[in-house]
DNA sequence: CGGATGGTTGACTGGTTTCAAGAGAAGTGG
DNA sequence: CCACTTCTCTTGAAACCAGTCAACCATCCG
């Protein structure tokens, strides 16, 4: 963990490429990209590397091309709470738009990743240009803010077994079938809010009552969605 | 709860105040103000109306002009779960924007409350027409998705006490003085994820260390910013 | 002044955390 | 390809914190 990152020069076709890739700019005419990829920087990270770390100012747009980042806070007592697992299309930094917020968590590949990165200057200058723009950044905050709000009721159910049901749900879309967990059980219990014991014996309790079944290390297999609902808030 | 919420007829000078007082607005100019305040609609709603209930579809954007409003889910279990207290100024629907959601809970206003309404027809061709409204929408949203990821990390420690005091201090802006809490102490209760009997103890054994003193039935006074920044996570 | 609501306090129960140890998987190097 | 290390995950037992239920107090309102 905290190998440096490697920046690459320009060329364009990487940059186009990266952009293309990304939902936010997908709606949008290809001469518009090619020049959104004009100001756009790619960053190359090594599974454990460093894209930022607490303290640091945030002034840019981080977008994931591929790869995985995950963002984690780290508790007084040394302990990682997991915020947010990003995948391939999501992105961070957006409040770096509007104020030089300091980034108080750390943001790091889980695997070899990469990523898109536009500077505030450049992005604002983008918005002015592409109204279109604008408009889908809109869209994927509400989004975000939706997901990040349910995250927030679910965390405030007192009991473990109710707030994992209503997180497989939610991974699962309400559909059996084998899926497989974004991030380690360790990971995924800071993010419930439990320890990795009590999400072992709520999976564990889960599947002696039939409705999922534990295949592998990060798998899981979804068999009765109704069952799982009962046990679900709301 | 649940009388019918009162919709007024135009009368351009109302909705121009209303469109006034709300800051995603502020920064326009004058006659775009007006053009908005055109497409506006208040609503009036008296304490304990509902402005809207779960299953509804979701296609307008509520500001708060006056008064408060409570978003709250209601668990199976009965109990409310407060997601959000919107005070002047605040808004939400944003999602209505791009997607006919459903509403899974109810706003209620918790004394006299007026909002101005727009609709999503009338707010998309807004944002075509007024770019600098999409930045200051987007500003809003990057705002409150911070403070809802926030909550979220929040929420996700499993002790009470952590939990309220980093509630505190972000309410407190890590500053001594008096603050009123912008919410009753159940429903602050609620939205810690606490019962209220919790709260009420941790707050009393703050008041013991001499980190806080109560003052009345809603408002705190903070004595000991270290002491509280100690007992607080991170 | 009386009722309703919001808030506090107390004793008890139960689920989760903790601490500690063991099982399993994955990755490394011989 | 197989031992070995290492890490993740699981399992068990005990302590503890918060939830529950119930009663009481305070405040606000008509």
């Amino acid at each position: 963990m905290g190998e440096p990152v490697a920046a690459h020069h320009h060329s364009l076709a990487r940059e186009l490429e990266c952009v293309s890739q990304v939902p936010i700019f997908q709606e949008l005419a290809t001469d518009q990209r090619t020049s959104i990829a004009k100001v756009t920087r790619p960053i190359h990270a090594e599974k454990g590397g460093l894209i930022y770390r607490p303290e640091e100012v945030s002034q840019t747009l981080y977008i994931v091309n591929t790869g995985q980042v995950r963002l984690y806070h780290l508790g007084d007592d040394g302990r990682e709470r997991v915020l947010r697992v990003l995948n391939p299309g999501d992105f961070i930094g957006e409040i770096a738009l509007f104020t030089d917020e300091i980034h108080q968590d750390y943001a790091e590949a889980t695997k070899t990743t990469e990523l898109c990165t536009i500077s505030r200057t450049a992005l604002t200058a983008l918005l002015d240009r592409l109204p279109p723009l604008a408009l889908s950044l809109l869209s994927a905050l509400a989004v975000r803010l939706r997901t990040a709000e349910r995250q927030a009721t679910l965390l405030a159910i007192p009991d473990a077994l109710p707030r994992l049901a209503g997180y497989l749900l939610t991974l699962t879309d309400q559909r059996v079938g084998t899926y497989t967990l974004p991030m380690s059980k360790q990971d995924l219990a800071a993010y419930l809010g439990m320890t990795p014991e009590s999400l072992s014996r709520k999976l564990k309790q889960l599947a002696t009552q039939g409705i999922i079944e534990t295949v592998g290390r990060r798998q899981i297999k979804l068999l009765d969605v109704a069952a799982l609902q009962a046990v679900a808030p709301q």
